[in-house]
DNA sequence: AAAAATGCAATCGAAAATGTTACATACGTC
DNA sequence: GACGTATGTAACATTTTCGATTGCATTTTT
C-alpha cells in the first residue's frame, strides 16, 4: 500500500462487493485481500459507512456489506466520504498577509482550485461502482 | 506550508511574475513572500526552469523570470513539471495477486483512475497563468 | 460463558516533505 | 583579479504524515 491507499482501498474493497452484494466480509478477510492491517479496513470502510455506503454488523457472521446497489454507488460519493480533497486542499497555514496584492492573489489562486475540484468532482459522479466492476463480470468466482 | 505547498509555492510565484514579467526576483525574496526557504524555492522553481516555464541567472542582478507569456503557461504545464500525479498514482507496491479475478479488478481500477486524471489534465490545460493574475489587475503594485 | 466480530483510542515506526547548512560555481562590479 | 551576490546541489536535520500495531470495550451468535 502507498499514497491514495485510502482511495484505493475503498474502491477495491467496494467493486469486489459489487460482485456478491449477499455475501458478508469481515476486516481480516479484506484486510488479507488487500495486504493491509483489519484496524486499517475499518477506519477506511468506516467513513464510507458513515456516508451510507456500507452497513457494518457486529459479532457471530458479522461483517460488511453494500448499504446500497453498485450502480448507485459513484466515485463521487467515495471521494466525499474520504475527506479527500486532492485539488483545492482547504487552506494552507501560511499567516495573513497585510499586502492586499498578496489577499487578492490567494483569494483567485483559491477559486482557481476549487472550481478545478469540482470539475473533477462531476466527472467522478459519473463513474459507478458497477462501472468499476460489472455485472456482466463472469469471472466472478472470489 | 503544508500539503500541496510545491503546487500552491508555484502557482503563487508565477502568478506575482505574471503582473512584473521584467522585473528579476531572487530565490530569497519569493521564499520571504511566501513564507519558506530560499533552497526550497530553488528547487521548486529548478523543475519548472527545466520545464522551460522560467529562466534563471547567477550572479548580480541574477535571479528568476518567466520564460514565457503569463497567457501560455497553463496549469497543467505547472503539475507536470511537478510530477504530482493527485490521482492516478503511477503504481501501488501490492504484490501481484494469482487471482485472475483480482487482476482484472485492479486493471480496472487503475483504468478508471488514469481516465479520471486526464479529464483532470485537460481541465487544467483550459486555465493559464494569466487567468489567475489577469493583466488588467490594476492594483498591482508588489 | 465463549467465540467472533466491530469500534475506537493510543502509540509506534517508517517514509515523505520541508527546513537548514555548507560549499561549489557563475556572473557582474569595482 | 578580487569581492559580493546570486544560483545549483548535496548532505543532513527536523517535522509531518500515514499506515501498522496493540489493547480493550462492546455486541452478537452459539
Amino acid at each position: 500500500m502507498k499514497r491514495n491507499s485510502r482511495l484505493f482501498l475503498a474502491l477495491h474493497t467496494l467493486s469486489h462487493m459489487a460482485g456478491h452484494p449477499d455475501r458478508m466480509r469481515t476486516s481480516l478477510d479484506i484486510a488479507e485481500h488487500a495486504g493491509t492491517n483489519p484496524v486499517v479496513v475499518r477506519r477506511v470502510l468506516g467513513k464510507l459507512r458513515k456516508a451510507g455506503l456500507l452497513t457494518s454488523e457486529k459479532g457471530h457472521h458479522g461483517g460488511w456489506q453494500l448499504a446500497k446497489t453498485a450502480s448507485s454507488i459513484t466515485l463521487a460519493d467515495i471521494y466525499l466520504a474520504l475527506d479527500e480533497r486532492l485539488v483545492s486542499e482547504g487552506n494552507n497555514d501560511t499567516e495573513p498577509s497585510q499586502c492586499s496584492v498578496e489577499i487578492g492573489l490567494q483569494t483567485r489562486v483559491s477559486a482557481v482550485l476549487d472550481e478545478i475540484e469540482n470539475t473533477l468532482l462531476a466527472r467522478l459522479r459519473e463513474t459507478t461502482i458497477a462501472d468499476v466492476h460489472p455485472a456482466s463480470c463472469n469471472y466472478c468466482g472470489d
